[in-house]
RNA sequence: GCGCCGCUAGCUCAGUUGGUCAGAGCAGCUGACUCUUAAUCAGCGGGUCCGGGGUUCGAGUCCCUGGCGGCGCACCA
């Protein structure tokens, strides 16, 4: 399954990370990581987090070496703010680890993270990323890190020197171990002492609970997030693991992590490419209603797996992108398509060629495909003025494109469904008319009258091409030329004048959509009322 | 204050370790199809690679320095 030399960033960084792991870990398997925090819902900027290792594994293990790609849950994290929508009275949850929230209302999860976790896992089930799931709420409290845990409050006062050298303001009684409060599960501790000998800890919490414990087997707090980061590092023996551009500034997690990891944990930072932030356009609608970001779910309700695999393969980490949403999916996928040509006659440019084949399928096979791939914007438009009736949808396309049954046009079909109700812009919407305009109709001239009963009688051509004869013939026969006549200037000037006519009467505007394809998914009975005959 | 990213044809972007690197797609223009409509096809791209220095035989491609745009950090995650 070895491909012949890709050179793309994967392939770069694939180069890279197999020859540090055979540096760092000889013989072991390669440990690409992820980490999310399930405090939201996980958007596509931080898909983009997964994506970036999943890409890099997957290449990975298409050369045929053994890697695992962990996805760290952030779900021992404090549940820091109520976001908006949600019950104010999850106010006095504030404070608690995120697996200890209950979920939203109405939710079927046990918690707030589980809540969050479900449709991204969804989302990477779909999208063909196989990574391995660690809840960091098990972790710490089954003891995991519990050497760690001391090793780190050990080395205390070296890690504050660290932090140090960045801090504007500095602070006293540094701690890196954070306990959540036995009563009330918050964080709103402080400790109070500690001792290296007995490692017996105190603190106290602002609810007015205080104990102390032994920290040596004490498993219900974690370690502050600057000092958790490069812990994991050290205990994973992470080799590859990206990060957002927010942790690469100075006295950020991954410059600081990058000194505690060996000072502290004795391990040593990962490859680890900054990533930047995804983009979105035309999610007005689902943004202002919903409140919140689009996400990966969001995004696979109108686009087929592999070409969202595609945006993010295509694009070097630290390079910025957005997301379609609007018409300027129709275009992103007129590329795809072509692309997907190119590929198949062998015209793509080795860069080209790679992108594609990560989205396609992964190490362990191809994602699954449309069987009859029609254009997507051919099927927005033919979805949008049949509003999804499934016979005359399925007629359309027969004739146009020879698709003989609505399954071959799936599951591209039903994404290109959704962006139609959901997305595509009102003023571009097809709204056939219920009701004649009678009062346009009244105000024709008998050139007009005259032009709307030829187009009546001619319906029986009742396919696309014979439509289309009709529609363009009309002109002609009221010019008095033949039905094969070529075209002049002054008959396009009436074909023109003619179409708009037919667009006014049958949904109220100047143009639309082709008439051939309008006139079949509105029907001949309806089209002779509507054009008065 | 510190720092990161970007700035290449109208638009979106490709351009591995410096040497056919000045490119692609879209838009646009022209033409074809009995078809100038929101689904077709073919042809057409000389743009100061943000500006200014420098290194080099040679720099979008490295260094320095200005500019513009986007973003981040110092407390927390």
């Amino acid at each position: 399954m070895v491909e012949s030399a890709e050179t793309d960033w994967v392939s770069r960084f694939a180069d890279e990370v197999i020859s540090e792991a055979e540096r760092r870990a000889p013989g072991k398997p390669i440990v690409c990581a992820s980490g999310l925090s399930p405090s939201g819902p996980i958007h596509l900027g931080n898909l983009r987090e997964v994506m970036t290792p999943h890409l890099v594994a997957d290449e990975i293990r298409r050369r045929g070496i053994d890697c695992v790609h962990l996805l760290s849950w952030d779900d021992y994290d404090r549940f820091r703010r109520v976001p908006a929508g949600i019950d104010p009275s999850w106010t006095e949850h504030i404070g608690k680890p995120l697996t200890s929230v209950p979920a939203p209302p109405g939710s079927v999860h046990a918690n707030w993270a589980e809540h969050f976790k479900a449709p991204l896992n969804e989302a990477l089930e779909e999208l063909g990323i196989d990574c391995h799931g660690i809840s960091q709420t098990e972790q710490y409290t089954s003891g995991a890190y519990r050497e760690q845990i001391l090793r780190a409050v050990r080395e205390r006062s070296a890690i504050d020197a660290v932090l140090s050298r960045y801090r504007s303001k500095q602070v006293e009684d540094y701690f890196p171990y954070k306990p959540y409060c036995h009563l009330c599960e918050r964080d709103l501790t402080t400790v109070t002492a500690y001792d290296d000998e007995t490692t017996e800890l105190a603190y106290t919490c602002e609810c007015g609970f205080g104990e102390t414990v032994r920290l040596a087997e004490h498993d219900h707090g974690k370690l502050v997030w600057k000092v958790d980061w490069p812990m994991r590092w050290a205990h994973e023996g992470v080799i590859f693991e990206p990060s957002g551009v927010d942790h690469h500034s100075p006295g950020s997690a991954w410059v600081v992590g990058g000194q505690i990891v060996g000072e502290v944990f004795g391990g040593r930072q990962p490859i680890g490419p900054m990533y930047a932030f995804v983009g979105i356009t035309g999610m007005a609608k689902m943004s202002s209603s919903k409140g919140d970001v689009p996400t990966p779910a969001d995004a696979l309700e109108i686009m087929e797996a592999p070409v969202l695999r595609w945006l993010y393969a295509r694009r070097k980490p630290q390079q910025s992108f957005k997301i379609a949403f609007d018409q300027e999916i129709q275009r992103l996928y007129d590329e795809w398509d072509a692309l997907g040509r190119k590929v198949a006659t062998g015209q793509a440019q080795p860069a080209e060629l790679a992108a594609y084949k990560r989205a396609v399928g992964t190490a362990a096979g191809p994602l699954p495909a449309t069987t009859h791939p029609v254009p997507y914007r051919t099927l927005a438009s033919v979805l949008d003025i049949t509003t999804g009736h499934a016979g005359q949808t399925l007629r359309i396309l027969r004739d146009l494109d020879a698709v003989a049954s609505l399954d071959d046009a799936r599951p591209r079909l039903d994404k290109a469904q959704t962006w139609v109700d959901d997305h595509m812009p009102a003023d571009q919407r097809t709204r056939v008319r219920g009701t004649p305009d009678q009062e346009l109709l009244d105000s024709l001239d008998p050139d007009a009258r005259e032009s709307l009963r030829l187009l009546a009688d001619g319906l029986d051509a009742w396919t696309i091409e014979g439509l289309t004869t009709l529609v363009y013939g009309v002109p002609k026969v009221q010019a008095g030329l033949p039905a094969d006549a070529k075209a002049t200037p002054e008959l396009k000037a009436a074909q023109r004048a003619f179409f708009a006519l037919l667009y006014k009467l049958l949904v109220g505007r100047e143009t639309g959509p082709r008439l051939p394809t309008l006139l079949m998914a509105v029907g001949a009975d309806r089209v002779r009322k509507l054009v008065g005959a």
